[in-house]
DNA sequence: ATACGACATGGACTATAGTCCACGGTCAAG
DNA sequence: CTTGACCGTGGACTATAGTCCATGTCGTAT
């Protein structure tokens, strides 16, 4: 199959195919080309970028991604893996929301104080003093 | 004061002050030097910083704190932008919050079917058959 | 013959938030 | 007089996830 073909099945872009494959993602450089020099990707490479965009819809960066490719790649690697990256993943996660939350927090606080006269900023824009 | 004071004082690195001025996020360019060719910094500029500070600490990125600035810097401008900021930051960190646990759902949905021999990736990667 | 579409390649550019480096001037102490 | 600390400027580089563009080749249809 060639590029194009690959692009519509898959719904990535040219161009994002072509980046997942200098960033090691797919593997197709010494595959054989035909002799037009276009690349021929086998099937193999189409399963691998739907693995790749269900593993990004999990919220996986590219980099995730990788690691979690390179550890099936040994072939003696077992599942477990598939589960110890999920649960790092989920953590992750967790940490991000709880810092979104914390975030959250503030910015209430901050509101708040705002609209009950005691805004905080006033302090540091002396165009705002008495107008909050 | 020079720019390493300024430095010390607000905790802010040389390269990030030089940065946030580049950025227009504190306007010194036009302020005048001393005869060194050092800029002098008067002492608003510390407070700018201090707000910035404080405003990066609620989760605003570089861009939402210009616009920000920018709001304060008409003369006329009531702080009630000030509310409407905190408010739509708010719910700007309320959908990523969402985005966020939609994501840990759909992972431990996918964890939970790892777990009870039900994985989704064992038709994408075939070394994972049965493994999982 | 030539135009058009599909392909390959390399490099530049986007946003975000800086960091680091080189080169050069300035200033105070020894 | 020279060393070290401090300052200024410009440009390159980091990560992330691509996009866009120029140039060149290949294949097919008119």
């Amino acid at each position: 199959m060639l590029i194009g073909e690959l692009s519509k099945r898959t719904g990535f872009s040219l161009d994002t195919i072509r980046f997942y494959e200098k960033k090691g993602l797919i593997d197709v450089n010494k595959k054989e080309r035909r002799d037009n020099n276009y690349k021929e990707y086998p099937e193999h490479v189409y399963e691998r970028l739907m693995l790749i965009k269900t593993v990004k819809a999990l919220g996986f960066t590219l980099n995730e991604i990788d690691e979690f490719i390179e550890a099936w790649g040994e072939e003696s690697a077992s599942c477990s893996n598939l589960t110890t990256h999920l649960t790092d993943k989920i953590n992750r996660v967790d940490q991000q929301i709880k810092l979104l939350q914390e975030i959250r927090l503030k910015l209430s606080g901050s509101l708040e104080k705002c609209l009950s006269d005691n805004c905080e900023f006033e302090k540091m824009i002396p165009s705002c003093i008495g107008k909050c």
